[in-house]
DNA sequence: TTGGGG
C-alpha cells in the first residue's frame, strides 16, 4: 500500500521543500530531507486520553470484559530536518511512537528521512512536523550512498512508498549534503581546555562506547585539549573512609580498551541522563568525530563529566568538516612541542622555563621527558619509572602523627592527578625520606603535605577542615611494580620515589 | 494528540 495524502489520488502527492513548509500550517504534507541533528528517545507525559483494554478470560455470561483504564505513555523523539532550502537552523521534527524501538535509530546524522502525512505545526514562530503514530510514517536511507541506486531504507515504520520523484529527490540530497558544511562557529563548541559547568556544544573524537553497569552507558570523548583542573573539596580526614575516586565510573575500563586510548589529552566521560539502549548508540562510532548539542557539564569529586539530556543532540559531523580539522590542527602542533605531556594548565607562561609552581618539588631526573599518567596505567610492562606533572589531590593518612608505622617508618598513599587520570602512589620508607627531607617532626611533614595538597596554614587551622583546596602542579617520579609475582598485572602498585619537597618560602 | 526552545 503506499501512503498517500488523505483523499488524493496519486497525481496530487506533493513533496515539500522545508522553506515551503510556512505556507502549509496544520496540514499534513510529505518531506524527504536531510537529519541534522536528533535527540535520543524520551517518555511522554502521555496524550491524557483515557483507552480500555480488556484481560482475556475475564469476559462474564453476558460477554462484558472487565479491564483497566491506562494513558498510552508514547515515545518521542526530536530530529532537526535540513535540505538546499533550508539549511541554517532547519526544521524541527517531532516523532511518537508507542515504543522505543519504532522511532527512528539515525545510523549517522546526514542520513536522509523520507516522512508521509506528518502534520506542520508553529510553535513560537517556529514551524516544525509532527509525526503521529497511526496515521503518519517514515523511512531512514543513508545519506552517503557510494550507490545512485541504493534506495532500499534501513528502517521504516508504517509503509512507505517510494515514486520516481522521491528518488530523484534522495539523489539531489545526496549531491548536496557532499559539498555541504553546516556552518559550525569556534566559538559555539568550546574546546575540553576551556570548559564550565553549564550547558555546551562539544565537538570531540568518540573514543569508546562503554557499559560500566547494566543500562549505565558512558561515552569516552576526546579533542586532544586538556579539561581545567577544579578545586576539590572532598575532606582528608576522610579519605580513608571516603577516598576520592579514581574515575567517574563505577568500574575502571577494562586494560586492553584503556591501552587503545589517548594518552595526550583530557578525555570526557558523557553519561545519559534517561535509560539508553545499546541500538541507539550505534550511531557513536569509535574513531568518527561528532558534535553534541548541549551538553550539560558538571563536576563530581574534582573530576569533569558530561551529561546528554533529554534536551541533548547529536550533529553530523563528516571527519572532513572544518572545525574537526581545525582542531585536529591543534593536537598535531602539541605533540610536536617538547612539552605536550605536560598539562595544559601548567605551562601559563612559556614553555621553555618551568613555572614557578612546578619548583615545589625537586626530582632527581632532570633529563627525563615527562609522561602522562595515561602514559604510566597503559605501559606495556608492569616495572618501570616515569616522571610526571601532576597534582597531588588527596592523601592518607592525613593525621601526622600516623604519617609513620610503628617501626617509625614512613608509609602514606596519595591520590595524583594529572589531565589524562588519577592513581593511588605509595609513599613507604626511604623514598618517604627523601620526600620530605628525613624525619623533620610531625609538624614540619604535615606543612610540606599541605604545600603539595594545596591546603593554606590558615586553612588547616580550622578544625573541619571543609575548604575547597588547589592543590598545584608537581613535578613528580613515579615508580611501577608488582607484590604478588603470580598476579604481577593483579598486584600492580605504584610509588613516588627520588622526588623532594623544596623548603617553602 | 504527548513536545518543541534555552
Amino acid at each position: 500500500m503506499s501512503v498517500r495524502l488523505r483523499n488524493s489520488n496519486r497525481n496530487d502527492y506533493k513533496l515539500l521543500r522545508l522553506r515551503d513548509a510556512h505556507s502549509c500550517i496544520n496540514q499534513r504534507v510529505n518531506i524527504i530531507a536531510i537529519v541534522l541533528e536528533f535527540g535520543l528517545p524520551k517518555t511522554t507525559r502521555g496524550t491524557g486520553n483515557f483507552h480500555f483494554m480488556s484481560f482475556t478470560g475475564n469476559d462474564d455470561k453476558k460477554g462484558r470484559s472487565y479491564g483497566c483504564r491506562f494513558y498510552f505513555n508514547d515515545q518521542c523523539c526530536t530530529l532537526r530536518l535540513i535540505d538546499e532550502t533550508h539549511h541554517q537552523i532547519g526544521m524541527a521534527v517531532n516523532i511518537f511512537t508507542e515504543n522505543a524501538e519504532s522511532l527512528p535509530h539515525v545510523a549517522a546524522a546526514g542520513d536522509i528521512i523520507q516522512l508521509c502525512n506528518v502534520t506542520l505545526r508553529t510553535h513560537i514562530k517556529e514551524v516544525n512536523a509532527v509525526f503521529y503514530k497511526n496515521s503518519s510514517s517514515f523511512a531512514l536511507y543513508r545519506g552517503n550512498g557510494d550507490d545512485d541506486d541504493d534506495f532500499v531504507p534501513y528502517q521504516v515504520y508504517s509503509k512507505v512508498f517510494l515514486r520516481d520523484e522521491d528518488k530523484m529527490r534522495i539523489n539531489m540530497l545526496r549531491k548536496w549534503l557532499v559539498n555541504f558544511q553546516i556552518p559550525a562557529e569556534s566559538s559555539d563548541f568550546p574546546m575540553l581546555r576551556e570548559i564550565k559547568e553549564g550547558h555546551f556544544n562539544l565537538a570531540g573524537k568518540i573514543l569508546h562506547c562503554w557499559e560500566a553497569l547494566k543500562d549505565n552507558w558512558f561515552v569516552y570523548v576526546w579533542d586532544g585539549t586538556d579539561t581545567p583542573p577544579n578545586a576539590i573539596t572532598s575532606m582528608l580526614e576522610d579519605e580513608i573512609n571516603h577516598p576520592l575516586p579514581l574515575q567517574l565510573e563505577s568500574l575502571p575500563l577494562p586494560r586492553d580498551v584503556l591501552c587503545t586510548l589517548p594518552t595526550v589529552g583530557s578525555i570526557l566521560r558523557i553519561a545519559f541522563e534517561l535509560p539508553i539502549e545499546k541500538n541507539h548508540l550505534n550511531v557513536l562510532k569509535s574513531g568518527k568525530w561528532a558534535q553534541f548539542i548541549n551538553i550539560r557539564l558538571k563536576v563530581y569529586a574534582g573530576l569533569w563529566y558530561g551529561v546528554f539530556t533529554s534536551h541533548s543532540k547529536l550533529r553530523h559531523t563528516p571527519n572532513e568538516d572544518r572545525l574537526i580539522a581545525e582542531r585536529q590542527r591543534l593536537y598535531d602542533d602539541r605533540i610536536s612541542l617538547k612539552s605536550r605531556n605536560m598539562p595544559i594548565g601548567s605551562m601559563p607562561q612559556s614553555i621553555d622555563s618551568l613555572p614557578e609552581s612546578l619548583c615545589i618539588t625537586k626530582v632527581n631526573h632532570d633529563h627525563v621527558r615527562h609522561l602522562t599518567l595515561m602514559d604510566v596505567l597503559t605501559h606495556s610492562e608492569v616495572t618501570a619509572k616515569f616522571k610526571c606533572v601532576v597534582r597531588v589531590v588527596a592523601a592518607v593518612p592525613y593525621q601526622g602523627e600516623k604519617f609513620c608505622t610503628p617501626a617509625g617508618k614512613y608509609m602514606m598513599r596519595l591520590t595524583l592527578e594529572d589531565p589524562t587520570a588519577r592513581i593511588h602512589a605509595f609513599v613507604v620508607d626511604e623514598d618517604g625520606e627523601t620526600l620530605f627531607d628525613g624525619y623533620p617532626g610531625t609538624a614540619n611533614v604535615k606543612r610540606k603535605l599541605n604545600r603539595l595538597l594545596g591546603v593554606t596554614e590558615c586553612d588547616d587551622s580550622i578544625v573541619v577542615n571543609d575548604r575547597p583546596r588547589n592543590p598545584a602542579w608537581v613535578s613528580v617520579c613515579i615508580k611501577s611494580y608488582y607484590v604478588s609475582k603470580s598476579d604481577v598485572w593483579g598486584s600492580r602498585n605504584f610509588r613516588i620515589f627520588d622526588t623532594k619537597i623544596v623548603d617553602g618560602p
